[in-house]
Formats: structure tokens, C-alpha cells, sequence
RNA sequence: GCGGGGGUGGCGGAAUGGCAGACGCGCUGGUCUCAGAAGCCAGUGUCGCAAGACAUGAGGGUUCAACUCCCUCCUCCCGCACCA
């Protein structure tokens, strides 16, 4: 017979809401432990991403309550975005109302997993309630020129019909329905990050408990490079070009200059010169070609002379001014000195163009080199030669003497070249916290006063999926008087990304009902930092570079006194079907709500728990889920049988598990964890178990597996929930054995096994060895040159 | 190209430099049963009747002892990238 799991799951889902057992409270004397897993998106079903994620975390929360912390576990929803407008368009409803009805039966489908949330706390990004501190936020940014709307190109999602943030521009695609992003001039609002850059950049050396691939990836996003910016003076002009690159170590060898075609000083220099016509059909040219297409790597990069010419500064050697598709504006200063014997693209570029070339750094081993024998780039390390006072020198060395040199010249400045862009944050959608600004035609731009907070969305938007924002056609709330002059004014119809949303929610659930402010200081003080975020890799970049951005900005404010919000991350691993990421274009989803129908929770949530380690992709295995559920019944049977005083010998069995269950839990280990208590199970399921050993079998494994232990805790007839129990904790001596079995080499391969007393010395050792049988026709006859003993574990005798 | 992480049975996966393959799935045999399912017991890396030999991507090295440390290489996944 199986064991009754819905009845049971049931029945601890609301008695635990009622007792509100998860309940945070703040009490400064108890050590907290804040546990948050990445709050989801409100489509309406949770997936097995959800499940994994969700579970994970909710081990590690009731594990810390069982040890005795104050754990705070909290859910809510980023509940705006375009899925909801989409939906309103299909279906005909409010963005509001089927966002909460989503959220409803979301919540439902959580409940049904019997996670430890505090749901008291529970938050959703689209209520005034929380958006309003988006708007706050949002002012408090533009009063210290955080901010700012500026006109520039930007990225375009056509399909979305708004625009995007860099972070979301993945391969050129949109990151959400992948279609081509287009490049748009627009004025747009835009948050300052780069302020913030060196910090966010220095402080993921404090982050020592992130994966490392997070960490560099932010570090690549952020993008420093030191270098140097040359000003190669133009002939017969007082300009110059600016130029950066981070190997001042070749500028001897840079025999021409290239300019971005959109470059704004190419139009200048060729102004009155007889290539000005073609030169200008280029750039038209190369204005229609996406960015895609320009940095493709196998296309042949194309450009033309300007017919003008520059100098170099190093050598006063006079070098042409080319334009090409390669080189880009947003990078640098949108100008490259190149230098074709030291640089892959401009080798190819200049043999294809009959371009000068100059050797001035030369291999060690293959001395000189020549033009002639190159058939690409060199591109490694070498001797300086035909670099004037630096000849001789390591091209490494060079590169730091060439720039210093250069800055004291004057031929140039060390620079610092970051990647990192500033942050668009407008989207012409609706579904969205509205940006809480007014133009008026005398002062201009106006903040929405404080007092006015929050602007509300109006509910009744009219929603046909034409383009535009269709907040512009709500005249109500467009027009407005202005807050300074009280003249007709329109309001800013744009709404926020909605990562400005999730960029700050974890400080709103340490206090998600204050009035007064985004979040309690006090309560933020005490919670704050975040000791363990779960979530998906996608995240690496975008919400997890925001929400550093948006704490280090709120440290400034002098809101909270800490710097980095997450002080641990796990990245969980995806789960997949046959090998393939589950997804409803594969059809290989399977929807979580039928295995818990069918086996219940606590099994699949074993499952997921079993099948890998939590940052490991995993795959679904539905023999894997029935081999879960047999575990569970195993242990009823134990339950069933109880002994009045189990065999004294299974006491070290329960230290042993009760260590290592413990160690592997902390640190999130939790399939070798499951291993251990399975492990235990099959020692004491033959002679049986008594009261004593098996509560505190189902205390280990109540993190696991919730409703099934409290059921049994219950039936032992414990009042209190088995979530307040204490962790049990193992006694060392317990562990020691008596005897252990040490294995024998002899050269390194195992001939033998001795039982022997654990406190057995090395001489009696010996002895006990040398006279075991067999080992005899191993060595006899042969003259032992070492016998090296490891103690409890091995001998190894060399011959 | 740069950065991060992998490669261990039929499968998911274990192993502070110390008995490779824990635990689970699957498979084989047995037991129970009128029969089946479930349960229970035993076995299960490869080759070999056995003794034993060989096995952690490949090849070297360090060591009494290497999945683990060092070197060379192959390969897969992820991120970034004509980044100047």
C-alpha cells in the first residue's frame, strides 16, 4: 500500500497557513536568515524551472529554522510586463485582470508545493502600492542627475514596438521574441550606471561565495580596458583624431588611420576634396547595413580612401585617413590607428587595399622579421624594433614607457575605455509603472512632486495592438497642469522597464507595508543582506547588475549601510527532457501540477532534489520520480514497525547520517545529502527502527520532504511542528568505530583487507599484515623497501 | 580569439592525494503469489571459468599511492567579441 499523500499534503498546507509557521517576525536578539529565490514572471502556470528553484531554496529556509535562525521567506511577482499586454490583445481583457488571475492561480500552484513562504509579505510590482516606489526611486535618481533623457540611437524591438536596453539586446535579437533589433534616433530616459561603474566593477572581488561565471561575466559586460588615446594631428589642419587603443606598444608600426564611416570628422575633411562624392556614397552605404552585418566575420570588410591625411605623432610620418564598415563609433572614440603587421583585421584590410606595413615588434626566436614573411598578423609578444627610442625593449614593457612617454609628450592621454553603457530604461508600452514626469511648454521638463505619488496607471487604457503607446491616447491621463506653473502640460507616457521593478523588491520584503518609504530602514538594517539569492543564469547579467546598481545608489542615499545586496548566489541548473531544454515548442513539457496529482509533492520535489546537484542541468526522468516515491513508502513501512528498543549498533549508523546529512545540506549538496539518508534507511529498515532513531530520521529529512515528516511527527505524538524542532546534532565519539577495515597494497594495488582496532599501532599493524596468508605469495620471497601506513584507511607495502 | 565550466558504468550521478563507481534508475536471478503488480533477498564497470588483468577524454610527469596535483593535447557546453 502506498502512503495517502494527498490527504496528507492537504491537510499540512493549511494547518501550516493557519499556525502561520513561516511566519518573519523582526526580533533583533535572533540571528536572521534571509533566503530569496528570484520572484517569477505571473504567466499563470509554474513550470519545473519553477519547481527546481523553488525547492532548493525552501530546503535551505527550513533547514536554518531547524538550527534555529529566524529565517525570512518570502514570494511575490514581477508582474508587469508585455506578456500581459499580449494576452489583452488575444483575449480581449484588462493587462490587470489577467495578470491577477494569473497570480491567483500561480499562488495556487505554489501553495500545492507546500513551500515555507511568508505570504503575509507577498508583493506584485503592478500594484500603486509598490510601483509608486519605483516613481520615488525613479525622482530621487533624476534630483542627483541619475536620470536623464537624452536623444541618441537606440536599440528597437519592431515586433515589441519599443525600445530596449543593451542588456536585453542578445545576438542582435530581442532577447524576449527574437526578432531583428533595429537601431532608432529617439530621446529617451536613461539611467546613470556608469556612475557607478568602477564600484560595481571592485565590489565583485567582495563577492567571493558567486559562481565565478557570474563574476565574469559582469566583469566583461562592465568592460574596462586601460590603454591610451593618441591624437594623430591632421596635415594642413590644427585637428586631430582621437584614437584609442590598448597596445601603445605598435603605434610605431600604425601606417594608416581608419574612421567609423558615421565618424562626424569625416564629412569635414572631405569637404571640397575631389573623392567627397564617392566617400559620402559609402557612408550611405554602410548607414543601411545593420551592425550584424558589419561585424560578421567572414564578410570582406570594405571602406575607401578619404583622400585626406593625418600624422603620426611618434615618427611625424605622414599616413592616409581611410573610412571602413569595420570600425564602429559606439567603440572607443569611433577612430583606429591601424597597424596591419601587429593586427589580424588590419593585415587583411591592408593587403587587400596594397596598404604600407611596418615590423616593429619581433618574435624572440625569429629574428628579424619581415614584412615579406608575414602571411598573417603577429600578434604575440616579441622585441621592439624600428620604435625610435624603445628599440630593444619587451614589447610588455614598451607598451607602459610608450604611454608614459606619449602623455608626457603630450602626443596622447592613458586612458580608461569602459563597455558598459548607460541604461535605457523607456518602453513605449503600457504594462508598465509610469515614469513620473510632465512637459510644459515654459519650465520644461517637471518632476512629478512627491506628493503627488503615485501616478497610476489608468486601468482603462484602450488596447487595439496598433503601435504606440496607449497611454498617449488616455487624454485624462495625459493632460495635466503643470506642478510649477500650473499651466496646460502633457505627462510623460513612456513606462519603465520592467527590471527597474525587480531591481529593488528585496528591500520591499523586508517591510512590504510601509507607507512612508520604499522600505523600512530598521527592518532592511536587520534583514538586508540577502544571505542566500536563487535563481536562473539568465539573470547573470541584467537584474543581478541592476539590483547592485540600484543598493549601492540606496547606500548613497544613506537608506542602508551595506553594498552589495546578494551575499550568496546559486545559479540552479535547468531541467530537461531527453537532453533538450523544456519548452512548449519542443513539446516536451511536463507540467509539474500532474506529478503532483500523481505522486504528490513530496516526491517530486525529492526527486529534483536527487537526480543533481542544484547547479547542474538536470534531466527529467520519470523512473527517476517513481524510484522517489518508493523511498517515501519505504520509510512509512519503517513507521509501521516500530520497535520498543532498536538494535544499540544503529546509534552510530544515526551520528553518522545525522553528519553528513547536516554538512551536505549547509552546503547545498543536497543529492549526496538525500544519498546519506538513504543510505541510512537501508541499514536500519532490516532490524527495524524505535521511536528514538526514527525521529530523528524524519527531522533529517523534513527539509526534503515537508508534509510527509510532519504527518509522521505528528503520529509520534508531537504537538508542535517538526519545523520547530531543533536539528539534531552528532556526537563525535559516537562516530568512532571500534574496528575498521584497512585495505592492503602491496605496489599500489589492494591485495587484502584487515579488520583490525581502530587504536591499533603501526608496529602491531605490521605485524598482523605480515602474517596474513594472503598476501604471502605477493611477497615472499621479495625485500620490502617501504611500508607506509596511513592510519584507519591503508597499508601499502613496496617491493 | 578572450573568459567561465565540463568529459567517470547502459543512464542520473559519488569520491579532504589513500580500496574508483556511494546513492538511485535500469537490468539479471531468486522469494512471495493461482497469476501479475508491489514488497523482500542476491547480483550487476570491462575482459576472463578462475587466478587475475584492464578501466575516470588522449598522452606525458610528480608520488609509496592520482578522477583528484603539474605539463601537452583533444572535445563538449556557456558567456563575450572585427573591443581597436
Amino acid at each position: 500500500m502506498n502512503y495517502s499523500f494527498k490527504e496528507i499534503e492537504e491537510k499540512w498546507q493549511k494547518l501550516w497557513e493557519e499556525g502561520q509557521v513561516f511566519k518573519a517576525v523582526f526580533d533583533a536578539a535572533k540571528p536572521k536568515y534571509y533566503l530569496l529565490e528570484m520572484f517569477p514572471y505571473p504567466s499563470g502556470k509554474i513550470h519545473m524551472g519553477h519547481v527546481r528553484n523553488y525547492t532548493i531554496g525552501d530546503v535551505a529556509a527550513r533547514y536554518r529554522m531547524m538550527r534555529g535562525f529566524n529565517v525570512l521567506h518570502p514570494m511575490g511577482f514581477d508582474a508587469f510586463g508585455q506578456p500581459a499586454e499580449n494576452a489583452a490583445i488575444k483575449n480581449k481583457t484588462k493587462p490587470d485582470t489577467w495578470t491577477h488571475q494569473c497570480i491567483e492561480s500561480m499562488e495556487t500552484e505554489l501553495k500545492k508545493m507546500g513551500f515555507s513562504y511568508d505570504w503575509a509579505r507577498e508583493v506584485s510590482t503592478c500594484d500603486s502600492d509598490y510601483y509608486r516606489w519605483n516613481q520615488w526611486i525613479f525622482l530621487k535618481m533624476f534630483e542627483r542627475g541619475l536620470a536623464y533623457k537624452k536623444a541618441s540611437n537606440v536599440n528597437w524591438c519592431p515586433s515589441c514596438e519599443t525600445t530596449l536596453a543593451n542588456e536585453e539586446v542578445v545576438d542582435g535579437e530581442c532577447w524576449r521574441c527574437h526578432s531583428k533589433v533595429e537601431q532608432k534616433d529617439l530621446e529617451q530616459w536613461f539611467l546613470k550606471i556608469t556612475e557607478y561603474k568602477e564600484r560595481l566593477l571592485e565590489d565583485l572581488f567582495l563577492l567571493n561565495d558567486w559562481p565565478e561565471r557570474v563574476r565574469a561575466m559582469q566583469t566583461n559586460w562592465i568592460g574596462k580596458s586601460q590603454g591610451v588615446e593618441i591624437y594623430f594631428p591632421l596635415k594642413d589642419s590644427d585637428k586631430v583624431i582621437p584614437v584609442f587603443t590598448t597596445r601603445a606598444d605598435t603605434i610605431f608600426g600604425a601606417t594608416y588611420v581608419v574612421l567609423a564611416p558615421e565618424h562626424p570628422l569625416v564629412k569635414e575633411i572631405i569637404k571640397g576634396n575631389p573623392l567627397e562624392k564617392t566617400v559620402l556614397a559609402f557612408i550611405e552605404k554602410v548607414a543601411k547595413e545593420s551592425k550584424d552585418v558589419r561585424t560578421k566575420e567572414d564578410v570582406k570588410k570594405e571602406g575607401m580612401f578619404t583622400g585626406c591625411s593625418c600624422i603620426n605623432p611618434v615618427n611625424n610620418e605622414v599616413i592616409p585617413i581611410w573610412i571602413a564598415d569595420y570600425v564602429l563609433m559606439e567603440y572607443g572614440t569611433g577612430a583606429i590607428m591601424a597597424v596591419p603587421t601587429h593586427d589580424q583585421r588590419d593585415f587583411l584590410f591592408a593587403k587587400e587595399h596594397r596598404l604600407p606595413m611596418r615590423v616593429v615588434i619581433e618574435p624572440l626566436g625569429h629574428r628579424p622579421l619581415t614584412v615579406e614573411q608575414l602571411t598573417e598578423a603577429y600578434e604575440s609578444d616579441g622585441i621592439q624594433v624600428n620604435s625610435g627610442l624603445f628599440n630593444g625593449l619587451p614589447n610588455q614593457e614598451a607598451k607602459f614607457k610608450i604611454a608614459q612617454w606619449m602623455e608626457e609628450e603630450k602626443m596622447g592621454s592613458i586612458k580608461v575605455h569602459w563597455r558598459l553603457r548607460d541604461w535605457l530604461i523607456s518602453r513605449q508600452r503600457y504594462w508598465g509603472t509610469p515614469i513620473p514626469m510632465i512637459y510644459c511648454k515654459k519650465c520644461g521638463i517637471v518632476p512629478v512632486p512627491y506628493k503627488d505619488l503615485p501616478v497610476e496607471l489608468p486601468k482603462d487604457a484602450p488596447f487595439t495592438g496598433e503601435g504606440g503607446s496607449p497611454l498617449s491616447k488616455v487624454s485624462e491621463f495625459v493632460n495635466v497642469t503643470c506642478p510649477k506653473c500650473s499651466a496646460p502640460a502633457r505627462r510623460e507616457t513612456d513606462t519603465m522597464a520592467t527590471f527597474f521593478d525587480s531591481s529593488w523588491y528585496f528591500l520591499r520584503f523586508c517591510s512590504p507595508k510601509c507607507n512612508e518609504m520604499p522600505f523600512d530602514a530598521k527592518e532592511a538594517k536587520y534583514w538586508m543582506p540577502v544571505d542566500q539569492y536563487i535563481g536562473g543564469i539568465e539573470h547573470a547579467i541584467l537584474h543581478l547588475l541592476y539590483s547592485r546598481f540600484f543598493t549601492k545608489f540606496f547606500q548613497d542615499l544613506g537608506l542602508i549601510c551595506f553594498n552589495e545586496p546578494f551575499k550568496r548566489l546559486l545559479t540552479q541548473g535547468m531541467v530537461l527532457k531527453d537532453g533538450e531544454v523544456m519548452s512548449k515548442s519542443r513539446g516536451n513539457i511536463v507540467d509539474p501540477d500532474s506529478m503532483i496529482q500523481k505522486y504528490g509533492a513530496d516526491t517530486l520535489r525529492l526527486f529534483i532534489l536527487f537526480a543533481a546537484p542544484p547547479e547542474t542541468e538536470l534531466e527529467w526522468d520519470d523512473r527517476g520520480l517513481e524510484g522517489a516515491f518508493k523511498f517515501l513508502n519505504r520509510i512509512w513501512r519503517i513507521q509501521e514497525n516500530l520497535k520498543e528498543k532498536a538494535d544499540p549498533a544503529l546509534t552510530r549508523a544515526l551520528h553518522k547520517a545525522i553528519k553528513r546529512v547536516s554538512e551536505d545540506v549547509e552546503s547545498f549538496k543536497f543529492n549526496t545529502a538525500i544519498a546519506g539518508l538513504m543510505e541510512f534507511v537501508n541499514t536500519i529498515y532490516q532490524s527495524g527502527a524505535d521511536k528514538e532513531i526514527f525521529s530523528k530520521l524524519i527531522i533529517l529529512a523534513a527539509p526534503f520532504i515537508p508534509h510527509f515528516a510532519e504527518e509522521l511527527w505528528q503520529s509520534m505524538g508531537n504537538k508542535e511542528s517538526i519545523f520547530k524542532a531543533s536539528w539534531p546534532s552528532y556526537d563525535p565519539q559516537m562516530l568512532v568505530e571500534e574496528n575498521v577495515t584497512v585495505a592492503v597494497q602491496v605496489n599500489g594495488k589492494v591485495r587484502s583487507k584487515l579488520e583490525v582496532p581502530v587504536d591499533i599501532g603501526d608496529d602491531a599493524l605490521k605485524d598482523l599484515v605480515l602474517a596474513d596468508e594472503k598476501l604471502k605469495p605477493w611477497i615472499e620471497g621479495h625485500a620490502i623497501k617501504n611500508f607506509i601506513v596511513v592510519p584507519r584507511k591503508i597499508v601499502n607495502i613496496v617491493i
